[in-house]
RNA sequence: CGGGGUGUGGCUCAGCUUGGUAGAGCGCUCGGUUCGGGACCGAGAGGUCGGCGGUUCAAAUCCGCCCACCCCGACCA
């Protein structure tokens, strides 16, 4: 591949409004380019590194027993309907209508063609197991697509389906897949983890996703370096450590006047945050205004009330008024007539809180008094999201650290969601009719790439692991007009590609800095550099992740590279 | 969807407050000198100033509406 031809628009100034350093780096060297808000254009060499992951994921799935398909991005309406995504799924997915004014969907993932499929296809337990998967576009009308090609409205997804007869071959199909994750990224150079993912409503449904560290990502995750404990941070456990109990006024009202958050209440009684208990009025769906209660220092995970009342929202302001009969602020537990869920963190202490009437807050109330408080009943449970310096709540040893990542992938164990809806059932040995029992399992290509790129590059670009580089050796040619270093670089793009090695030739007529700040942007493993010493049949063979930089005899250049690549 | 911001040659931006001839750097073209870490000199090409409407003798600049993009939040199978 020569550069004089190749389409590398590398552009020496970040892009404007770029913050990920993938985003920046991806467009500067020439990857990508963005045609409207979350949807990209992949260049040649962008294009070449897609490619490249694709191929370890195809080897992978394949590795495993996964059969490859595909499945169309423009679907009818009807399977939706049928397994109640239409209606459950708002903003998010592009609709638009035919000719004949039928509804259709462009596809954001494909377990309803799976279900479809295999309803009609699957008839005998003799069929199962099936694990099938395609790598395919996917659409979503994302709210707010960000960071480059982190998060887009189109994107490339490898996702697989498995199906089952059973919940154990439910737990094997869901193994094989962990095992071939793990060796797709170690093959893409990540550095990455898995942790346990939001088991959402349906109960009981398991799912884990894979985080590659990166401080672009937008997932934050909580984890123990002692136990290798790792979840995400509205879902990870968070251990309490004994505190000693803070001087708190006897029971009572005592007039606050104007003081409403806790860092006013706070500042008000000298006390630190977690003297106070904070109470929040949430809308749930099944149970209507709920008051939720934390302790002052600790902030609500959403994910654990929904585990507690469902699905839910913040009340408004005259909501509050409503239920309570006071405004936010001085809500409190003492008394109230709605439902009261509080942290457990709560079961012990005595603390402050919201008097229910303004400009007042509450001294020295404690767990017991909650019980007599509240007529409709208190539930304690975890509702905390975990912090960085919790006690981890598996080895109960070590401390949490927290972490930015991206996630790369998941594993999603879906049981009967779909095929009971969708009638994909199968025959058992004693002619009984069953429902398939189905996992999904997905890949952001893109992702792969920019975690990749957030992972290795430096000051001057991208460093490139071997095994995704858009190619493994940047030849520069370092005076186009000298005679005998072009005739060397002529003849080693000649020879290098014969010996098994993927060459992008840099034989423009520009300077040397040029071709260097170039070569050390787009970040292929090898540099080979002809210049003074090609009358000498020696060129310059640079790694571009340590720098090294060695004068090698060009018959040796392949062993030398080859080396060089094996490291990479 | 709420809050904030930005739209000016291909790219990154200045000019707008205080209305009056549209600018810089990079890139591009041509000529010359250079030639191992984003060279230099000279000559050029290239812009409906996001769109529509309004105010004004006159609008990139002031006002209104719309659109696009970015950031924070909400949301995210």
């Amino acid at each position: 591949m020569r550069l004089s031809q190749l389409l590398l628009p590398t552009v020496k100034e970040d892009p404007a409004g770029a913050e990920a350093v993938s985003h920046k780096l991806m467009v500067r060297a020439g990857l990508v380019r963005q045609l409207a808000a979350g949807i990209y254009v992949f260049l040649p060499a962008g294009w070449r590194v897609m490619r490249k992951i694709e191929a370890i994921i195809r080897e992978e799935m394949d590795r495993i027993g996964c059969q490859e398909l595909l499945m169309p991005v423009l679907q009818p309406a009807d399977i939706w309907q049928e397994s109640g995504r239409w209606d459950e799924i708002q903003e998010e997915m592009f609709r638009l209508k035919d000719r004949k004014g039928a509804d259709m969907a462009l596809a954001m993932t494909h377990e309803e063609v799976i279900t479809w499929l295999a309803a009609r296809e699957i008839r005998s337990y003799k069929q199962l197991p099936q694990l099938w998967y395609h790598i395919q576009t996917k659409e979503r009308d994302e709210a707010r697509p960000k960071s480059g090609i982190l998060r887009t409205r189109e994107f490339i997804m490898k996702d697989s389906y498995s199906l089952d007869r059973d919940v154990d071959g439910l737990q094997a199909s869901y193994e094989k897949h962990m095992y071939a994750y793990d060796r797709i990224y170690d093959r893409c150079g990540l550095e990455y983890l898995m942790v346990d993912g939001d088991s959402g409503m349906m109960g009981g449904d398991i799912s884990h996703e894979y985080m590659a560290y990166a401080d672009a990502g937008e997932d934050e995750i909580a984890f123990c370096e002692g136990c290798g404990y790792a979840a995400n941070v509205q879902l990870a456990g968070a251990g309490l450590d004994e505190e000693p109990q803070l001087e708190i006024p006897p029971f009572g009202d005592i007039e606050t006047p104007g003081v409403r958050t806790i860092e006013e209440v706070a500042g008000f009684f000298g006390l630190p945050a977690r003297a106070f208990m904070k109470a929040l009025v949430v809308i749930s769906e099944d149970e209507g205004p709920v008051m939720a209660l934390l302790r002052g220092d600790h902030e609500l995970s959403e994910l654990k009330l929904r585990r507690v009342i469902g699905e839910f929202r913040l009340a408004t302001g005259d909501e509050v008024l409503e239920a309570q009969g006071v405004e936010a602020g001085f809500v409190g537990p003492i008394t109230t007539p709605l439902p009261v869920v509080a942290d457990e963190a709560l079961c012990s202490g005595v603390y402050l809180a919201g008097a229910n009437k303004p400009d007042h807050h509450k001294s020295g109330v404690s767990a017991e008094q909650l019980a007599e408080a509240t007529p409709a009943g208190v539930r304690f449970a975890e509702l905390r999201e975990a912090r960085a310096g919790d006690r981890c709540p598996q080895c109960g040893e070590g401390r949490l650290k927290s972490a930015r990542t991206i996630e790369i992938g998941n594993i999603f164990q879906l049981g009967l969601k779909y095929s009971v809806p969708m009638g994909a059932t199968y025959l058992d040995e004693a002619g009984e009719e069953r429902p398939i029992v189905m996992g999904s399992y997905g890949i952001g290509l893109a992702r792969i790439a920019a975690a990749a790129i957030e992972q290795h590059h430096d000051e001057r670009g991208i460093i490139w692991p071997r095994a995704i580089a858009p190619f493994d050796v940047h030849v520069a040619l370092v005076r186009a007009g000298d005679e005998t270093q072009r005739a060397l670089a002529e003849r080693l793009c000649g020879e290098l590609p014969a010996a098994g090695f993927e060459v992008v030739f840099d034989d423009r007529d520009v300077s040397a800095g040029i071709k260097f700040a170039d070569a050390d942007l787009l970040g292929c493993p090898a540099q080979v550099v002809v210049g003074k010493r090609a009358a000498e049949g020696v060129v310059e063979l640079k790694s571009r992740a340590t720098g090294c930089r060695e004068d090698v005899a060009v018959h040796d250049l392949g062993h030398a590279l080859r080396a060089l690549l094996a490291s990479a």
